[in-house]
DNA sequence: CCCCTTATTGCAAATCATTTGCAGATAGAC
DNA sequence: GTCTATCTGCAAATGATTTGCAATAAGGGG
């Protein structure tokens, strides 16, 4: 798949898709799709929640909302705090990261290594419905020179 | 506590190790590399914790102290509680698991894809220091028919 | 061995991310 | 506008992990 850099959807169709599955439309969803719309990077709860005015649990309940209904996608970057990003009508979000250790700063990997491995380890271990999580961490050409 | 069939390294080893970084050799610590020693899969501080007699916290500054020195590695499976795995001498611990999303048991997964999409990644964007986390997530043979 | 210094432990309280109970607010159907 | 099931805000609860501090123990020196 090449980049999924997914492109920018506007707010009706946000909209639309949360009526779609028969959910009220309140402000703070809509505001949360704003924010989540308008960055291309991962954004944890509280960084959402910085942008918004309502309450930080509603944040977390329309983010495990949003996931539920595959319109966002929740990362994990092992430092204990969950990412979300946006996703397209018909993305599956499948894609993986390249964060800097240093400032954190994510840059958006497109390609995964083939679905052979994933198949063949399936197989093996009498597994199925096998996915995986796969991120890379290193230093950014910022931080390299410190 | 029985003393089962896969040490893979012997406690004299491990507290030389310990020994060599200068660090005092307790009855904590030995305790904790007992249990590490004797188990061949990822365990929580709490799963640890539940096979001593000692404080949690003791267990989570000792797992920290051994993760520092490379005498264990920490993984993440995404469930917002690390587990721990006792490292071989000169090993760096670099493989992966295969989770089953009901029962979580785990599989150790010795391969990884070639290091050339790394390296590309790396390149690609100028970041340095690169490496990787990778999990398999599915259903076990036993879980499949439930 | 005993002593002494310093690392380490236990315990309780503090953090941090995230969730939950509940009463009051409100979106959307009629 | 009314009505009702869904939300929201707020506060308190969770669960993993960390930290402050006084009491304790490990290992070197005598």
């Amino acid at each position: 798949m090449a980049t999924h850099t997914h492109p920018r959807q506007n707010l009706a169709d946000l909209t639309a898709r949360l009526r779609q599955h028969a959910q009220r439309i309140t402000g703070p969803r809509q505001l949360i799709l704003e924010v989540l719309r308008r960055e291309d990077h991962p954004l944890t709860a509280r960084q959402i929640h910085g942008q918004l005015d309502c309450d930080l649990a509603t944040v977390y309940r329309s983010l495990r909302l949003l996931e539920e209904m595959a319109m966002v996608k929740r990362f994990d970057f092992g430092d204990g705090t969950a990412r979300f990003e946006l996703l397209g009508q018909n993305d599956d979000g499948h894609h993986h990261h390249l964060v800097c250790r240093e400032c954190s700063t994510v840059v958006e990997i497109g390609e995964c290594f083939s679905g052979n491995l994933e198949q063949r380890i399936a197989r093996e271990h009498g597994f199925a419905d096998v996915s995986h999580r796969l991120e890379f961490f290193g230093l950014c050409p910022d931080c390299q020179t410190t």
